[in-house]
Parts: C-alpha cells; structure tokens; sequence
DNA sequence: CGGTATCCTCCGAGATACTG
DNA sequence: CAGTATCTCGGAGGATACCG
C-alpha cells in the first residue's frame, strides 16, 4: 500500500506542522492582534479607559457580539483590564495592562509602515491589475 | 418616524465607518499580513529566494490554493517578486522585494514580543479560565 | 513543476431580541 | 448599561482532479 502510506505521511506531516503553527507563539498572538477588531478596540483604549458603551461608539461599526468577544480574549490574554462598579445601572471600564501597553509601540510601529507605504502598495496593486 | 431615523442614522453611521475601516491603511495592510498563512510565507522567503514547491514543502499544512492565493497577493502589494524561468519544466522563484524588506523588521519585532509574552499571556489565561 | 478549476463544508460575523 | 442567546447566511479555506 504505497499510496496509502505516501498519503498517510503527508496527512501526518500536514497534522504535524498544524500543531507547530498551534503552538507557535508569534502565530498565536497573530491570532489574537490580527482580528478585524482587535486593533480598533485596542486604538481606542490607547488614550485611556473607556466604558462599553463608549468603545461601542467609538468603533461604530462593530457589533455587541463582537465588542464583547473582542474584550474577552483581549482580557483572557492579559493585555486589558476590566473593572467592573456594582451601582445601577452597572458601570463597567476597560484599560489596557502594563502588558497590554507593552504591544502598543509595536502597533504603532505597524501603523507607520502602513501609512508610509500605503502609496507604494497601491502602485505595485495598479501595475499587478493591468 | 423617529425610529425609522435613529436606525437609519445608526446604519448611515455604521456605514461611514466601514468605509473608514476599509480606507485605513494600517487596516488594509493588517488585513494582508494578518491573514494565516502571509507571516509565514514571509518568513519562509526571509532567508532568500524559494520555489513554489520549497515553500509548500516547508509550510508543510498549506494547500495549494491558499499558497498561490497568499503569493498572489503578497505579488500584487509589492512585497514578493515573482521570476518566472521559462524551461521544461517550469520553474518559478520567488523573493522578498525590498519593500517587503522593510517589513520584515517589523514582524520580527512582532516575533519576538510573542515570544518574550507567551508565558504572561499563558498565565494569563490559565487565571482567567479559572 | 506550478499552478487552475471545482465542489463542498464549516464556522464566524452580523442581526435581532431579550435580561439582570 | 452591559451584556447574553439564538438564528442565519456568506464566504474562507480544504480536498480533489485536472492542465500547459
């Protein structure tokens, strides 16, 4: 069965590497920052608190579904904090962590690559489409 | 009809900031280079140039589709070049261009912040599923 | 060798409605 | 106010087969 092994090595291979990409550090935290969302939500906390509602507004187009995911897994991975005020109705703040504070140069960084050769990647997008 | 208003405001605003979404350069470059398989085709080219049947070799879980799909892409922004050799048979090379040169720094300070956080993050979790 | 073409599946995002 | 619950739909991505 030399077929059946060839293609029983590359499945294998294939489930092999697939747990190499899951355990990757850098592709797990790409995972994370590289959400549609992410990055707005963490742009947003960069100048300080802000309550739900008011990320909600900031980031008009998200929905409450994926506002509220987005702060999960920003809060689960430690890079924002959230402080919950038990009065009525409920008061609820968001910060980003020393940790979460950590990251923000390196977006910063992205940002300014993107925004600097924006011009370029839209040429080379031109020349490729004709 | 004050509903019907404040929902087609709600939508009008909603709309406006999807364009904006899709304008933002940092947002259309996340959205190349976030995607799953880019960082690591990068990362493959990153030591010099590679064939087509190199890069699915080492990106081992990658299917055809998706590495074509992720080259054509890095291809149009201007970030791969690809040289094709006429001969029997084909061969196709492909290299950072320096552009995408210059983002390389880029992923890898993003690379070694993962790697420097992994643990914190891990905590981190581990507190919060708990 | 370096791809296309096609089909198919699954799941993630959005809309909507409801709640402590 | 700050979410949860539920449904639905589109499209990303994988498998497979074929082609110059």
């Amino acid at each position: 069965m030399t077929t059946m092994n060839a293609a029983q090595r590359r499945d294998q291979r294939k489930a092999e590497y697939n747990a190499f990409i899951a355990q990757c550090p850098t592709n797990r935290m790409l995972d994370t920052i590289s959400d549609k969302w992410t990055c707005l939500v963490m742009a947003a906390l960069a100048d300080g608190p802000h309550r739900y509602g008011e990320l909600g507004d900031t980031v008009a187009a998200i929905s409450n579904k994926m506002l509220t995911q987005t702060l999960r897994t920003l809060e689960r991975d430690g890079l924002v904090h959230r402080q919950m005020t038990a009065q009525v109705p409920v008061r609820v703040d968001y910060t980003l962590t020393p940790m979460g504070l950590t990251l923000m140069p390196i977006l910063t960084q992205l940002k300014e690559w993107s925004e600097s050769h924006m011009d370029e990647v839209l040429s080379a997008r031109a020349d490729f489409d004709r």
